[in-house]
DNA sequence: AATGAATGAGAGTTCATTCAT
DNA sequence: AATGAATGAACTCTCATTCAT
């Protein structure tokens, strides 16, 4: 018997993934995917009964590898910057590595294919961050500013400055991360 | 043949704007288009040889309006911190006031649809902003970092901003659009 | 303005019963259909939202052509004998007449194309036939014997001579008819 | 390869009537058979070596267990019509007993998946019984009537009878069944 | 100019069949 | 021999576009 092969999946993620950042949501084929991911496309619809439950699962799965990484080896006793910067850097690097799915999501929020149900569990992901700036507040060291404003402020430098990058084709260099940690930081230090 | 009945082409314009934000790029067609501007399928054929060209022209509409939005009731005579101030409320009021079309523009960004000169243009638009930013270096009131990097996270912050405040149905007050600008400031400022 | 055309239903219906007829249910694509019809493929979706409301409503539609024939030129005032062999003939010719539509009906009893509901229907048809067989019990011409059993009964033999008649390709002569009514009359009265 | 398993055989044979009566023809698969007899996709491929072969298998074995089962019990030396009525009963009760087998014809005999040659030989199940309407013939006891007329007369009673009283959810009575002996007697009876 | 029916290429999906295990 | 994953041709259905009115 041949068993159900687990690496397939990623592989028709990978290959959705790609081709959204090509050409968009709206330019895919299952067809392309499974072309693209070196199957049949008969046997997408092996691990996956339609387009719309195969970007539902995409879609959830890009969720949880953000929330994953966003706390690497952040350290809750370390001071308060440091701890920030670390998780800020954490978000950075992982746009940059996984931008193909940051464009998928973007993508994502408007399309037909997401339901609202898969869209509202987006809104968990931040807890975490939410809370880091709260405690960032009540320590003094960020403005007394509603956490929300502070917390999507801190994510729109980021998302925009990624997205620039990308598309400019000039790499992030040191010296322009750290400029963009220092505009964030002058932005919310109290 | 490209008769000139305005009134038509904005309908079929809103009616686009509507449907993409509601359902993304990748969920409409021609038909839902017509119908929801309240006209046949075959008399969008008229003012649009195809969807691609009705994508493209409504993109590049879109450009435009934003462009002539940025800098109304801009005074260059005035102190740098206001005429920013001022520019940077035009960016926020268009945004919010044209959230469709920043939808719109967002998606086509990976679409099929929005040929590769079209996006190009785009980058005119900010040329002002750049300016302007420019000056403010010059003049001693911004840091003393790269142009564009600058430019990127202001509009970042405007970006996420209203994003946010749209899909959490929480419109902006006054105050929070204050921090939202104070941030803007502290972070760029010198 | 091109108006819809219902000839075009009347096309399509008659596609389908000539295909179903010689390929069977299991045996027919909406692509042959059309082709069959003399349109595209497109255009039976303008008038059928699905294969399977097309077959459904082709089922009705069969459904009702028979019941609008069975009574034709019935006379209740007349002795009983004639218009029962009135009635017998009628379903015989309809029956012959429509064989596309007598297979077609067949077929579809086992489909997974026809629902429940439309099969319920189909009872209905028969109660006219029902009450003239009980006035002939009444007035002491046929057996006294359950009701639709006479009635199964009478059909049966209708059904299955048509069904041969076809097949064997001799078509039923008028003394083969006449042995054939006589078969069911003496098998039916009293 | 033709392993023999019958018991194997008898499984798919037996999922396959089960799934026509359920569904009709045209609404079977492979899988849905295979799953129906316990056994995976493939292994119904080591039996038969291609759908259509399965089906036209399946069709001739059910010829010949209604030809078995006609004559069952007959003594040829018995008067004519204890003869005739044991056949006729014979006949009936196979159709009760075996349904599914009964729909499963009904439905080949318009299918593709059914060939000419199979069809043709289904004739030749009823010379038996054909040849005992001659005999009652030229015995005095039935019409004088084309042999052929007769046998589908006798045929059709038992056929729609038997239908009827499968979808009418009430079994056959041993006083229906006499009733349905006594009209199709005295319909064929000279 | 305006309409919407008609078209057919192409998308999503199914399924008979094959094949690796 | 048995399994069920893999395949891709073929099916149902959609939709950008055309065309008759």
């Amino acid at each position: 018997m041949k068993p159900r092969d687990d690496k397939k999946i990623d592989q028709i993620f990978n290959a959705t993934l790609g081709l959204v950042k090509q050409k968009g949501l709206a330019g895919i084929t299952m067809c392309e995917i499974a072309k693209e991911a070196g199957l049949a496309t008969g046997t997408v619809y092996i691990y996956f009964k339609s387009k719309d439950e195969l970007l539902n699962m995409l879609f959830s799965e890009c969720r949880k590898s953000s929330i994953d990484n966003y706390f690497i080896n952040y350290d809750p006793a370390s001071p308060f910057k440091i701890g920030f910067k670390n998780v800020w850097m954490n978000i950075l690097k992982f746009r940059i590595q996984n931008f193909e799915e940051v464009v998928f999501m973007d993508q994502c929020y408007h399309s037909p294919f997401i339901n609202d149900c898969t869209k509202k569990l987006t809104k968990e992901i931040t807890s975490p961050i939410f809370k880091l700036i709260e405690k960032g507040k009540e320590q003094g060291y960020l403005k007394n500013v509603d956490t929300f404003s502070l917390l999507i402020f801190m994510i729109g430098g980021i998302h925009e400055g990624v997205k620039n990058a990308h598309y400019s084709q000039k790499p992030l260099t040191k010296s322009t991360i750290d400029s963009m940690f220092d505009m964030c930081w002058d932005g919310l230090k109290a």
